[in-house]
DNA sequence: CTCATATATGAACAGCTCTTCAAGTGACAG
DNA sequence: CTGTCACTTGAAGAGCTGTTCATATATGAG
């Protein structure tokens, strides 16, 4: 219908879109993953995206650790670590071993591991994460 | 100060915190990184965190896209795009070209990329990120 | 049994985020 | 100049998120 590579009218979902290079446009739409995969990711984003949580990864990244120790090391109420280990078992990013009236917490994802290992070998080296610093050009 | 593997009584930031095991927390806290470094790699999580941006970054993995060539893709409104790109430019993840009246933006953050090809590499092969489970055992 | 301890949960509230709508800017055509 | 086009911006509101405080559950000690 188009194979345009200057302006062109696209029908996506039933509605008309202009665009100004349709071939790429079709091209990228092809390539992106399903929504619902999109979802998903940008949830385990969401889950990474909280200082507080991701500080409870990290510790967790050497092995587990009992709730008052999560506590400890990142300086929040056993409240808080609670409902944010809650979340992180929803979401099967940890999982718990209890022993007495403790609860031993691991870190079980795998692929989540990655994106912390990952993430943490550039901490430092980023300087330009500096937010509100006008637009560019 | 303490060296008992067993319960103890630590001082963290002037105020008494009972752990379990004072020397892994000793330690894990000396491999914590810094405070403003975690809320950096944080702030970074969350700019990949909404599914609309994701889908933005991702559409910009293989290259240069107009504004509203990124709206048709990503299926949002340009006013929306628009807002979303800004965000982004003000954390130096993409960067625009501007050429008449149109701007092409593209992904400029290296450290974004590979956790994007991280993340992508990872899309469908997991199962387990369906939130609302309940807890384990 | 009763009590203290370790963790979990619920409710509620403040603060943030994302979308939308309306209006603004700057480039190009005529 | 005037109008249109591509994009940007501001303001406002709905909805989501993370914290706190109070209370609940469950284990182990005595």
């Amino acid at each position: 219908m188009n194979s345009s590579s200057s302006d062109s009218v696209l029908t996506i979902d039933g509605c008309s879109v202009k665009v100004v290079d349709g071939d790429r446009v079709a091209a990228v739409r092809e390539r992106m993953p399903a929504p619902e995969d999109v979802v998903d990711t940008a949830d385990v984003f969401g889950l990474l995206s909280d200082p507080n949580r991701l500080r409870l990864l990290v510790a967790l990244l050497d092995g587990e650790l009992c709730v008052c120790d999560l506590a400890a090391v990142t300086g929040q109420s056993e409240s808080a670590v609670s409902h944010a280990l809650r979340l992180l078992r929803a979401h099967r990013i940890v999982a718990a071993r209890r022993s007495g009236r403790m609860a031993y917490y691991r870190l079980e994802d795998p692929h989540v591991r990655m994106l912390l290992d990952l993430a943490l070998e550039h901490t430092g080296h980023t300087e330009a994460i500096h937010p509100e610093r006008g637009g560019d050009h």
